[in-house]
DNA sequence: GGCTAAATTGATCGTCGCTCAAGAATCGCT
DNA sequence: AGCGATTCTTGAGCGACGATCAATTTAGCC
């Protein structure tokens, strides 16, 4: 056989990452065959080669996905409220996510990164960041920039181990508990800024 | 060929384990494959499935060096100083190890663990949560163990977590000044029990 | 209708994990 | 010492994998 008019090649993109999202939650990572996908959309494995350089360039697609979906769930969380609320709820929502989906949240760090990523990877990344850091806002001045930055990333690093550890059945008990009881010894002590230690939001 | 007397299997173990180590950490887990091993050692594949069931259970024999690895290196971190120079020392040797042995220390979080883990598992890791819980001993009484086992385990994660992302690149900083600010930032406040709040160790 | 270019297929290559019959070397027994 | 039983190793082989590519078929264009 030969050309088809069946799918655009956008649409055709999107049905291989539909179906490899649906394989990987249902089966994980060692199903994710090129063959099985190609069946899954009723192709032949050879056409995904002419959408995806190779497997890992497909499941770098999955995890932009994947990331894209977080950054949504995390944008959903209510901005409101104090700030030790909101870290809470951004780390059990982050927490919640690598519940839900967690062979394809796991797919995004257990992938091996080979050479260098695509540049449009690292911003879904750092966006994650930026809402932790936006979170801190009320407790840093405006030269408190690197401060907020370090702190940002203290705390999504350390939400990040402990939702890993939790998939690993490594922790033994609840990451909300662990997460919780981090954001207390945070809020409860400003070592940065001895001056500014206040755990109640402001407005600077 | 058949039958040889050139090594028990003890020896025989310990040499694939040390070929697998070299391997991986020369050239990635992707290297990993039983024919190469087996090359390495001077036999053939079909000898490895005489020690271990499957390639799953080499990697999670060579996972259990690897931790017994990183216990050693934990335990000879000194013990006298106070109890945020300890924590701070313990992490700097955790993530030490992880930037020493990258792939090797990688393989013990990507690698998929199957059904179940062997008996002999848990404890490796759980004696390095021990470590760090041991070094919390001074701030917590006899009758917080809760709180004292919740603290280790939120600091070992987050340890982990700083450990993991900078593996990963995904920090744009250095591990170890995220982990001394989260040290800073736990000893600065103890919600578990203001009134025994105090950043310098005392014998109980 | 016929020509060009794009897209899809199916065969194919080398490698992988894993199995197993066959054979060789060691061990236990007398 | 001899010899059968046992244990271990090999190498061939199976099915599946990622990846490539010539052949073929179709869509788009004049």
């Amino acid at each position: 056989m030969g050309r088809r008019a069946d799918h655009t090649p956008e649409q055709l993109r999107e049905m291989v990452l539909a179906a490899a999202r649906q394989i990987v939650e249902a089966e994980g990572e060692p199903a994710l065959t090129t063959r099985r996908i190609a069946k899954e959309i009723r192709y032949t494995s050879g056409t995904l080669y002419n959408i995806f350089r190779d497997r890992d360039d497909l499941i770098l697609a999955l995890n932009g996905v994947t990331l894209d979906e977080l950054y949504d769930a995390l944008t959903h969380v209510p901005r409101g409220g104090d700030v030790g609320g909101r870290l809470s709820k951004l780390a059990r929502a982050y927490i919640a996510f690598g519940r839900k989906h967690p062979r394809r949240w796991s797919l995004v760090f257990e992938h091996r990164t080979g050479e260098s990523e695509p540049e449009w990877y690292p911003p879904k990344v750092a966006r994650l960041f930026a809402l932790v850091e936006e979170a801190l806002a009320p407790l840093y001045g405006p030269s408190q920039a690197t401060e907020r930055s370090n702190a940002a990333r203290m705390l999504w690093a350390s939400f990040h181990g402990m939702c890993a550890l939790e998939a690993k059945g490594a922790l033994a008990m609840s990451a909300t508990t662990l997460v919780d009881l981090l954001i207390e010894h945070f809020l409860g002590s400003t070592p940065a800024s001895p001056s500014k230690g206040r755990r109640t939001p402001a407005s600077h």
